[in-house]
DNA sequence: AAACTGACTAATA
DNA sequence: CTATTAGCCAGTT
């Protein structure tokens, strides 16, 4: 590892402060790579357990909780972000007015 | 080396 | 609101 750049993408998720979520779109502007949202979602799906990464506040552009092929982590994702009293509407969506991080 | 694979987004209809 | 389309590109096979 130590290459490409998700270790850029890493960084700047690592910035997110709790109880406020960041989108994928913005994570990738702010790492320097415009336009490459899905490469951020790639990253984060592809990111080791060996480090510590909020990676629970990313966020689709709709302010919802991207589906990923194997479904749980979802869930696993929720819980986290109303422990940080996040709060989901009943259609699973978070108030990106409210809670999407200004860096 | 070439093909495949995705936690996305914005624009348009 | 849903559906479709086209951009986006590193990592893995």
């Amino acid at each position: 590892m130590g290459t490409g750049s998700y270790q850029r993408i890493y960084a700047q998720v690592k910035r997110v402060p709790r109880g406020r979520v960041a989108t994928y779109g913005q994570i990738a502007r702010l790492a320097g790579l415009p336009g490459q949202a899905r490469q951020v979602g790639y990253a984060l799906a592809a990111t080791p357990d060996t480090i510590t990464l909020p990676w629970h506040r990313v966020v689709n552009a709709k302010g919802e909780i991207s589906a990923r092929v194997e479904s749980h982590g979802e869930i696993r994702q929720r819980v986290l972000l109303e422990r940080e009293k996040v709060v989901f509407d009943s259609k699973g969506r978070i108030s990106l007015r409210r809670f999407q991080w200004k860096a």
